[in-house]
DNA sequence: GCGTCTTGATCACAGGATGTTTACACGCAA
DNA sequence: TTGCGTGTAAACATCCTGTGATCAAGACGC
């Protein structure tokens, strides 16, 4: 997949200095489990080359129960959203003299993971930018092992605090009920056969009762940043209405927001019988008259 | 080990800190139109007593359009509450003794408060002390401002997203109601119906309390600067007039100042029976007053 | 291994909504 | 009064979204 031979930084590359993750968890006290929160369990990537410094690293991560993987030379950035991480240490002087623009593009494409750059010792200048470009904090090396953890918590802290809180519990939204432990979606007792994808952004749309901009959906169902001009959203957005118009035909769910994005509203949708069969009060409830 | 970062981080490459602060107020990527993407300016408090330290501060946070506000001593944590900061530096020092249990109360009670401690030398023991307790960066003093800055943007950045309740507050503004959530404003329950850019418009005027140049208004919410001739703006303005008048009729919301710019600032209209029958007071509101 | 089916990504097109530009009328200040 | 800045309206250009179709990659059963 993906990778571009020009950059010379294959997977093949990898070196996975440490697999100690079964271990985990409920040892000392003093261990916070850093993947608690029923999340799945941290992913930790290191691109280093100080095979102490990543030793006594690798130590400390497992026994947090964090998956990790130490890479001794910068991988594609297509590489590492194939990996899913949390998190990213990143050691500048590894990478050379392209070091900034990497940066910026791991950020750009991983708006939601977590960039700690340690390196050595920095001006103030490099510092700045690095922290303008999207890193998430700066240590400077050398540093104790046991505070760079607690920088790496404290960013995936702040990541996760965005994240989608799971709930497995069944909702039912107008006509249609939400089934997370099924990942499917039913009116009634009809499955509406949504594909996983589908299923995810149905879910995110439930949960906000706001816009969502396409870019926001795409971030939080894809995991990485759109790119500019991916109508991959609209299309399945288009296939959710499709759906949901077929099982649950006199609501509209998905509302458009021209120039902004999608809203998720269960709405009664009046046939022109109803419409005129109806009631007066055509300046309808709140919700409706929000649709614009 | 803890190599001379390679030139990578040659300083040829480096912005200096210096050159970077007055472009940024100016206009390029740096600067986020205020209006778009429902940000609200920053609100930052410092809790600090150093006064050299808090001047710089105070000066860069007023520069990058920050809302701010010094404290020398520790405050009530339901005051934080109040206060709907985005962001608290904290010098340790400041508040003694029960400086870890005042950290950890205002990170327990506010999660998505990005908490910055910025205090004096200190251990690798109480910078992870610090750091478990829910702050989101530690620096250590004397540090350049600018870094400190950075660092507060880095933790604002991650927060801001989910933290967006707090900021997105609904406002009512004389009869209307502004819903960033919605991107949409009402009369009552009644949309104006506004489009993205209108909304835009209407949210940056009314957040301001001053008169705003076109060329401020442009440059805001398209994101870069407008050009000489250029009338899109009075343009919008009369399309927001258009809609504020037919939901609205008795205010009045938009008022120009001739040879400057636009001033958002509710009032009600008196129709032609009401200045008759009105005393003779006929200058009455103070702000229409103002309107030169 | 092979073909088939499902899923997701991407494209092109059309229609409509939106934003920009232009022209002219009006009103304010010098 | 003149000159310039602003209000107004409409024509025009552009962007945005809905839609159907196509294609590639993987899953699955044989």
């Amino acid at each position: 997949m993906i990778k571009t031979p020009s950059d010379g930084l294959s997977a093949s590359k990898l070196i996975t200095v440490s697999a100690m993750s079964p271990e985990r968890t409920e040892s000392q006290p003093g261990n916070q489990p850093v993947g608690q929160r029923g999340q799945a369990r941290l992913r930790v990537a290191v691109i280093d080359r100080d095979p102490g410094f990543m030793q006594v690293l690798s130590n400390r991560l497992g026994t947090l129960g964090c998956e990790h993987r130490a890479l001794s030379s910068p991988v594609n950035v297509e590489t590492l959203v194939a990996m899913r991480l949390n998190a990213l240490v990143l050691d500048l002087a590894v990478i050379g003299p392209e070091g900034w623009e990497y940066l910026e593009r791991v950020c750009g494409r991983l708006p939601g993971l977590a960039v700690i750059v340690c390196t050595g010792p920095s001006s103030v200048a490099q510092r700045v930018r690095g922290l303008r470009l999207g890193a998430d904090a700066w240590m400077t090396k050398p540093c104790h092992p046991e505070e760079l953890i607690c920088v790496i918590e404290a960013a995936v802290r702040r990541h996760r605090r965005q994240e989608l809180p799971q709930i497995d519990m069944a909702a039912s939204i107008g006509e249609i009920t939400i089934r997370p432990d099924l990942y499917q979606a039913y009116v009634g007792e009809q499955s509406l056969e949504l594909t996983a994808r589908e299923f995810e952004i149905l879910q995110l749309l439930s949960q906000s009762d706001r816009v969502l901009r396409r870019e926001e959906i795409y971030e939080r169902v894809w995991g990485y940043a759109m790119a500019h001009g991916d109508r991959s959203v609209d299309v399945f957005v288009r296939k959710l209405r499709q759906k949901l118009r077929a099982s649950s035909p006199s609501w509209s769910y998905i509302h458009t927001h021209f120039g902004v994005g999608y809203r998720f509203a269960p709405e009664p949708e009046l046939s022109e019988a109803e419409q005129i069969g109806s009631d007066p009060q055509s300046a309808p409830e709140l919700p409706a008259a929000l649709t614009r």
